[in-house]
DNA sequence: TGTACATCAGTGAACGCGCGTTCACTGATGTAC
DNA sequence: TGTACATCAGTGAACGCGCGTTCACTGATGTAC
């Protein structure tokens, strides 16, 4: 359990750090990503920035705010995978393609991420939160949408291609986050965490393709 | 975040608890129902135990060992909670609707006690571990199943009654509780956790009849 | 049936740890004159 | 262009806290004789 740090001390030259709270912002999220949100000890950050314990209360107010300011880039660092897979979808003409294309694409970036970034993604669903209208800038991807959007704005696609019927669609996304979600619970800490890749992704498309067909 | 118990100590008048083993785990889900996994503590324990804090080490080798096993004990109420669901489905004598609403069955229990036990069913899940094959009695319900087990049989019967197709029976206990579980969590401290129970309720019949379908 | 004694469940005190946070400070920087 | 000074980002030391865990102990219980 002992997180210490044997390396040799970051010794700064100057007094002024320069860029402190984006380092410890930075520290943070190198803990989040290797332990989940309990690694992101306050005291940890300072000694990996090279700098005083209370140092870090020049630019957060509280250990929690340190905290929130880690969730609120994990969260944005899922969306911007969710974006990257979005873009590599292969262009259709026929619009019914393209927005079924695009959903399985955010279910896929969104697995992936949970997979590859288990911490980080532990960490951006630790804490309660409204993510639903939250347009916190910090939370999003380059397109300003934050995870739910992006799934909300598949969905919305799906409706004017004709794929899904306008009358099903409020509520869609949590049929189909609740899906994805807790298909990513299971591999990460759930019966599936030794499956192989391939077996994930068998069942991964299998569950997408229920979702399609279900809503 | 304070947790001291202003309340008056629990005296014995014999040296000798009794029970102390059972009075610890019982104090442990306790806390665990309270407030999740973290809440777990083992002096808090045994301060609810009104004995000292070493004397937890006579019935648990660590702090650890009791976590664990106030985990079996809330995968246990969780696989009761099923069993009870189930008890309650209005028998048929059509095979295929009897293994529908089994199924379905499964899928509220499940939900119910995520929704009114958050603390015990975040602790169930907190910690990696692999209840498949697992059958650690401790884990179980009257009928001798974890709640993985159930579900699998219940997908067995509706095989049987010839409502699922053989070949979609692989793997389909995976894609069934990603969906239910992803709801719960999506509830529990997602963007859902501000609805009504009449909301969730519709939500969840939605998503068990998408899961009954794309199966 | 009564007594000696081994067992072992609980006590009391203490430990080291790392945490978040507060205090009064110091010294580099940028700005006003 | 040079200097006085306010600002404020970082320092150093310390705090109280509650935790898990270890130590040598004590005293109630159940068993052998």
């Amino acid at each position: 359990m002992s997180i210490t740090r044997k390396t040799s001390p970051p010794v700064r030259k100057t007094f002024r750090h320069g860029d402190l709270r984006r380092a410890l912002l930075e520290a943070g999220i190198e803990l989040a990503r290797k332990g989940g949100p309990n690694a992101v000890v306050l005291r940890e950050a300072t000694r990996r920035a090279g700098v005083a314990p209370n140092a870090a209360y020049r630019h957060f107010s509280s250990h929690n705010d340190l905290l929130q300011a880690v969730r609120a880039a994990a969260l944005s660092s899922l969306a911007l995978a969710i974006e990257a897979e979005i873009a590599g979808v292969r262009r259709s003409r026929r619009p019914a393609v393209s927005a079924r294309a695009t959903l399985r694409a955010v279910g896929t970036g969104y697995l992936k991420f949970a997979l590859t970034e288990t911490g980080l993604f532990r960490t951006a669903f630790s804490v309660p939160d409204q993510v639903e209208g939250d347009v916190d800038v910090a939370k999003t991807g380059k397109s300003g949408l934050n995870p739910f959007q992006l799934l909300g704005s598949a969905l919305d696609t799906m409706v004017k291609a004709g794929v899904l019927p306008p009358e099903r669609r409020p509520g869609a996304e949590y049929l189909a986050w609740a899906a994805v979600h807790g298909l990513a619970f299971l591999v990460i800490e759930g019966p599936l965490s030794g499956s192989s890749a391939t077996d994930v992704q068998a069942l991964a498309e299998r569950l997408l393709r229920m979702v399609e067909n279900g809503l």
